[in-house]
DNA sequence: TCGTCGTGAGAAAGCGGTTTCTCATGGAGG
DNA sequence: CCTCCATGAGAAACCGCTTTCTCACGACGA
């Protein structure tokens, strides 16, 4: 420890220069307070010596290192890699590099990783936390620059940024009822997941809204497999008179149009299948699939600008809830009347 | 900067326990040479004031920070998303965590990207580095401890990991040329991307291989929309007497087939289609895709165990080229011959 | 008893940068 | 000429932790 390890330091970059290392200092610093003469003999010094200041020096000083912790319950989730590559082109911008820590779906070590995470951090963001509402109220207070992703913590002195997935469900099943669909099904996603549970509540309201319209929640997940899976039990529904189908999400929209393909059932013509997110691959599936579209890079950038103010001592912006928007593509069409009732 | 700024450190710690600041660093460092008494005075200090020590100290003194950047053209590639949940979950389980660079394919920031990134970490990732290749030379010569991704450095003392997309690429035209398949078309990816560099090269070779083969190379891309615009120039090649297609990746066989559906072409029976990467909506499109599979994670976890060894002051260990292993589903069958020709 | 060796623990220096305080110089005004 | 004020720059302390060096004490052997 006791060696110079090699890196040019600012006592070279003093030395070159002729100055004292206060000077380098100002100088790094924009002071302007210092001679122009010096400013131009340390600036070539630097140029000349390929210096960078230390990090860790200089993190240690001001109690900052520039970094943003993103903790995720899986990095294999279109939502969280889009929020992802929003924030870290955001934070970017403004010198900031995001440090990812993924749970692995992991409830029990959610807090302890975030807290971790937090402490290399200047700030962190907390996407679509799994704890119980009242650990994840004490945590926000304890690592507070925070901000919070698809979670609602009402009163709490933290922004929240999400979707608004129960305006999206409402929209959707609008669309739907104004196609004539009046019996639906709703693919249910992950139980522990509170954007399902907006959803559902989505769902519910939008039932309650309109006395002629029924909809029936199936089991289901989030993935290709799940939405495959649920052909049988949304076959069932139909049989009871659903004419059209939400998925949760638009990977379990494609897995269950693929198997009510194989199924031999015509999609729209005998069922409707609309999903919710609108991943690149529902412009390309048959039919195209109708979806609610979700600016996934965006609000990756709206993270990053309430992490920015809470960083420079702002106040706690609103919560912002992107209202999906409704993508209309051929796997929802008008109902077709079943033989007889016509 | 003179006020304390609120978080514990060792100084309350040691006041707490009733020894010096030395004591503590070495209780927390698990130092042999302290009494037993005074360790558990210590620990019980520490877990009475919940202190845990200041990574950015740590840092200074140590010269690490247990944090590895990863440099990326673009965080939307299925296959940097992969490595990266590979890699974090792997460095997760030795203490350290990934900071994200995303270059957004602006290659003339791709050095000073990684030259920043890595001033702020312990080690460097270069994924698919899209610089020329003498500049990567001296880049890497500058920034290790690196693994680079998915890039060829023949002689470089540096550890690559990445796919074999050449032996990829024949082993699909095996499979293809069993079926019967002679005449193919290889729908090309993004130009200045070296692994489809290496895919041609796969298709040269397997074409030098075997004087009855012939594979006419399209021009493409590597995403949904560029395959579907790629189908006209398909057709076009089967007009030529190319009875099978290999795409760039999945994403580009998927928005290929979709638009051969629409132009009516049946898929395998008329054209046969394969892609690569075996991305999960291969195993649910219609009809099922065949398509080499590479492992992503695991890419990411030996990225993992090649940086930890050069870290721990190791030597370079082998490059590891993944051989993508052959998916066979639906959309490739044996070739049928065209009317006249039976 | 005295001297030597080994072990445990505190003091102080150091990691690399920043900031505050102090000093020196020059200019202006009385 | 002398004093005061403003400005520029260096010295030293500090950020929080680690490590080295030194001291003290105890035990053992001569």
């Amino acid at each position: 420890m006791r060696e110079r390890r090699g890196a040019v330091t600012i006592a070279d970059v003093a030395a070159r220069a002729g100055v004292s290392q206060a000077s380098v200092s100002r100088v790094l610093n924009g002071k302007r307070s210092v001679d122009p003469v010096i400013v131009r003999s340390v600036q070539s010094a630097i140029a000349a010596l390929g210096y960078a200041p230390s990090v860790a020096a200089r993190s240690l000083v001001h109690g900052r290192n520039h970094t943003v912790a993103m903790v995720v319950p899986d990095l294999e989730n279109p939502l969280f890699q889009g929020i992802l590559k929003g924030l870290s082109r955001a934070a970017a911008g403004d010198g900031y590099r995001v440090l990812v820590a993924d749970t692995a779906e992991r409830i029990e070590e959610e807090e302890a990783t975030a807290i971790e995470a937090r402490h290399r951090c200047d700030a962190l963001v907390l996407c679509a936390p799994r704890m119980p509402e009242a650990q994840l109220r004490r945590l926000v207070a304890r690592v507070a620059p925070v901000v919070v992703v698809n979670r609602q913590l009402p009163g709490a002195e933290v922004p929240i940024v999400g979707v608004d997935y129960g305006r999206g469900i409402r929209d959707l099943v609008e669309h739907l009822t104004k196609l004539g669909h009046r019996r639906l099904a709703y693919v249910s996603g992950p139980e522990a997941s509170a954007s399902n549970a907006e959803r559902r509540r989505g769902v519910e309201e939008a039932a309650a809204a309109d006395p002629d319209v029924h909809i029936e929640v199936l089991p289901g997940g989030s993935r290709l497999d799940d939405g495959y899976d649920a052909a049988r039990s949304v076959l069932d529904a139909r049989e009871r008179g659903a004419t059209a189908v939400i998925a949760f999400n638009d990977l379990v929209a494609l897995g269950l149009m693929t198997r009510l393909r194989e199924l031999g059932v015509d999609v729209p013509a005998e069922l409707a299948v609309a999903g919710f997110d609108d991943v690149p691959m529902a412009r390309f599936a048959t039919p195209r699939l109708t979806s609610m579209s979700v600016p996934r890079d965006e609000l990756g950038a709206q993270v990053w600008g309430r992490l920015r103010t809470l960083i420079a001592g702002g106040p706690v912006e609103h919560t912002v809830l992107y209202r999906p928007r409704l993508e209309v593509r051929e796997s929802t069409a008008a109902v077709v009347a079943k033989g007889g009732d016509a």
